[in-house]
RNA sequence: GGAAGGGUGGCUGAGUGGUUGAAGGCACCUGACUCGAAAUCAGGCGUAGGAGCAAUCCUACCGUGGGUUCAAAUCCCACCCCUUCCGCCA
């Protein structure tokens, strides 16, 4: 969430960063001005009434201590006349909103508005449309050598029996994947083998956090309002079901509702993001409990809505995956620095496995919407062809804290929001793909990295 | 899911509908005493928004949201959460 009070202070640089974007958001300011401004206004007015009414009410409890019940029923008439007042402007600041009953100007100017915003870019970040006007950072290794011409990880997954692609759609559609034998043994050793390192060698603390969080999770991280359709919806205790769902009618509608989509208040996490960041939402910390450092396994589900069809087949683009999550909550002044940290703590993943990969720094079209500056890892597949993005490092600046009301109290006892990073480190399925690519040898078999080799405990998949 | 109890400031813990933004205690900060410290004494000590150069003043907040009232931490309704017991269950 954007600081309103910039907003005011100059709203022209605002509106020329959101602009940068290329989403249209800018030409939201004048109208979250123009709210503000009545909203002030309302406010003003209702408060220097209230004062009245309270004036008024604290003389009526004088009188009635002292009995004087006759002045003391002209006051109250009096100050039934200032509710009135009151009541009538509450009112009416709702019909100027066409607010729903029981919304407050204010509760709906944030919705509105401030929650929609996506964050500005930093002055660094390069201004461009789409991922053509990335920036390549660097490169680390080399595209590997072949004296055959590698085989796309499909083939290889099913040759060697890592992931059966077609009983995992039997079970839960297109886009879930089931492991099987040496293929689950090599996600579960890289989990772990992702979890070691950052908590032995890069300082992160390892949290093991829920895997359903509330909507205001999703709202606190900017995954929310934006991002609903692309998220997984869950209720608990469904009554009532509806069987009859392959027959769709106009009742739709209800039938959703009778099991609890629409009023959905729990959703499956799209990455640990969600829950990790919000685990200290509605805190002050100590200025001396920063920086935190964080690092979680979850897996992630993503409904992927819109991307039928796109990369669908394999395991690259996939409606669940496990990811290993780098968080980092820090004083604002260190948090460029903690985000070039971050990307190293990631590309020590890679590095540590022999992948080759390169740094993008992310442009301004291209970044996601609680972030300020994002770098994207992408590691070589060989097999593809292609990179393949297995780490996006963001530093959301404040963006996220104000959002859940996260703040530090510095020495100086002044509440500050801290900056909130987050980092794959990385991420499961693509980095496998990249794996089984990139050591897949001519008889078919993968040899396995050496830092790997102690998880798995194995130096070589065969069929 | 059923039953009972409970949610008040950093913690603890009071609070007959009317100077209660909230007693008391602990912790913390400042000052006095002391060579210094402890103890003791005096004072201070929540968050957010608004007005003002400033001292300061105003408003909101006692789980959340409604309601009753001139006035709500206090009364009413709904919901959420916690604890204990029961049921169910990995």
């Amino acid at each position: 969430m954007l600081d309103i009070k910039s907003i005011r202070e100059q709203p022209d640089s605002v509106r020329r960063r959101l602009a940068t974007r290329g989403a249209g958001d800018e030409a939201k300011i004048d109208k979250l001005l123009k709210l503000d401004e009545i909203l002030r206004q309302w406010n003003a007015e209702i408060q220097k009434l209230n004062a009245q009414l309270n004036k008024t009410s604290k003389e009526i409890g004088a009188l009635m201590t002292q009995k004087r019940t006759t002045e003391a029923e002209e006051k109250k008439a009096e100050a039934r006349q200032i509710g009135d007042k009151i009541a009538k402007l509450q009112s009416e600041k709702k019909a100027l909103e066409g607010g729903k009953e029981g919304d407050t100007i204010s509760d709906l100017f944030r919705r509105s508005i401030l929650l929609e915003l996506p964050n500005l870019p930093h002055e660094t970040v390069p201004e461009g449309k789409d991922a053509q006007d990335n920036r390549l950072v660097r490169t680390w290794g080399e595209k590997s050598t072949f004296s055959f011409k590698p085989k796309p990880h499909i083939d290889l997954c099913e040759s060697l029996k890592l992931v059966d692609f077609a009983r995992g759609a039997k079970l839960s559609g297109s886009g879930f994947l089931l492991f099987t034998g040496w293929g689950a043994r090599l996600e579960r050793a890289l989990i772990q083998f992702l979890l070691d390192l950052h908590i032995t060698h890069h300082g992160y603390t390892e949290v093991s956090p829920p895997f359903i969080v509330g909507r205001h999770c999703m709202e606190g991280v900017g995954q929310f309002p934006k991002f609903v359709d692309q998220s997984y919806a869950v209720r608990q205790g469904v009554r009532d079901f509806d069987y009859d769902f392959d027959e769709p009618d106009e009742e739709d509608q209800d039938e959703a509702e009778a099991i609890g989509v629409l009023k959905a208040q729990d959703f499956l996490v799209p990455t640990a993001e969600a829950p990790v960041v919000n685990i200290h939402r509605e805190e002050i910390l100590k200025e001396s409990q920063l920086p935190i450092r964080y690092v979680a396994y979850s897996p992630c589900f993503r409904a992927e809505a819109g991307a039928a069809g796109v990369g669908t087949r394999g395991m690259i683009r996939v409606h669940q995956f496990d990811k290993v999550e780098l968080i980092k909550i820090v004083k604002p002044e260190h948090s460029y620095d903690e985000l070039e940290k971050m990307v190293a703590d990631a590309e020590r993943v890679l590095q540590s496995l022999g992948l080759h990969y390169r740094v993008v720094l992310l442009c301004t079209g291209d970044m996601g919407f609680a972030s300020a500056k994002t770098y994207d890892i992408e590691v070589w597949a060989p097999g593809q062809g292609s990179y393949l993005e297995v780490s996006s490092c963001s530093n959301c600046e404040d963006f996220q804290a104000r959002r859940m009301n996260l703040r530090f109290k510095t020495e100086a006892g002044e509440n500050r929001f801290p900056h909130i990073l987050n980092g794959s480190g990385t991420a499961l399925a693509r980095l496998f793909v990249a794996l089984v690519e990139t050591f897949q040898q001519t008889d078919g078999s993968i040899s396995i990295p050496a830092a790997l080799q102690p998880y798995l405990k194995a130096d070589r998949i065969t069929a």
